[in-house]
DNA sequence: CTTAATCCTACCAATGCGGTAGGAGAAACC
DNA sequence: GGTTTCTCCTACCGCATTGGTAGGATTAAG
């Protein structure tokens, strides 16, 4: 269950526009080189982001890139699905209906499989963690940058070990 | 951001011993034709199971699997855990020290990534969302989709969901 | 008209995933 | 004892995706 680097370069493309208050657009070439990410493979990634309105741009010299928005109002739930396409925890929940309803491809004779059940609430629990994280916040977060972690950062995280 | 089959799998198979009652031993040939599922894949995954000491086995004929523990106390983290090896939103978060914390690898001087603070949520909402169902609950959301089944072979059909 | 930037698309190596194959032990039955 | 039926173990393999590169076309500032 992980996210690939899309969602990641994405995400800290997005900080990175937000940080800069003023309207000026901002080179990939610039982030890229601040991110230490590779240029060419942000330029694909930022197409994503400009196809679902979220970032505007303008070409030629002195272009680049701005926030559409008020980073207040974007959360992350739609930066994710513009960059991932989806958020499914199950190859089966990729593909849905018009009203987002999950088609079950492991259907026999009406019946549907019994980990539905199980996806459903972590999808849930995934956007809903996604949509009370606003662009702002990160935004914030990032500012604070050498502060310790502490409770405030923690507080909604469980983390797992893992046994392996 | 999808889990693999492991998981999908593996918790199938757990639910399918969950619903026999008897402590009689379930053969895996028996749940790989009752799911559909490739028997030697299964057996690969079973093994993860017995490992986190979800699951028992007896060998030999007449031989099979059986849950450890009672289906209440069975709770999906745990299961997902030992599937998938970890609860991960993002391939940093694998590695971590012993205390759980999350190392960041993305750190410049000190100065952590904007999107830790992102994906910590993310994973607090997967893992909480996995933790509160039990294994119990599948079974039993199973036996429904059965009743639901019978039902309507019989011809009285009580729609738990109408399709779009 | 040069330069700096967005755009577009094809290509590529590596990785991991889902699955297969072939066995070696262990217990029940005859 | 031999056969059958299971669990166990490990190596292998095709394939899709991911992350990244290359090369160019287009647009606009200076
Ligand atoms: S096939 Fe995954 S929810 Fe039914
Ligand atoms: S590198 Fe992912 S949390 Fe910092």
């Amino acid at each position: 269950m992980i996210f690939t680097t899309k969602a990641e370069y994405g995400v800290r493309l997005l900080v990175e526009l937000g940080r800069q208050a003023n309207d000026a657009p901002v080179s990939l070439k610039a982030i890229a080189e601040n991110e230490g990410l590779p240029l060419a493979y942000l330029e694909r990634i930022v197409a994503l982001l400009k196809r679902a309105d979220l970032v505007e741009s303008t070409r030629g010299a002195h272009g680049g890139y701005r926030l559409a928005r008020d980073p207040e109002s974007v959360t992350m739930d739609e930066v994710v699905l513009a960059l991932e396409g989806s958020v499914a925890p199950m190859s089966c929940f990729v593909d849905e209906t018009d009203d987002g309803r999950v088609l079950c491809s492991h259907v026999d004779d009406g019946e549907a499989c019994a980990t539905k059940f199980l996806w459903l609430r972590v999808q849930g629990g995934v956007t809903e963690a996604l949509r009370r994280t606003t662009l702002a916040e990160l935004v914030a977060f990032s500012a604070k940058q050498d502060v310790a972690q502490s409770a405030e950062t923690l507080g909604s995280a469980l983390p797992l070990h893992s046994a392996a």
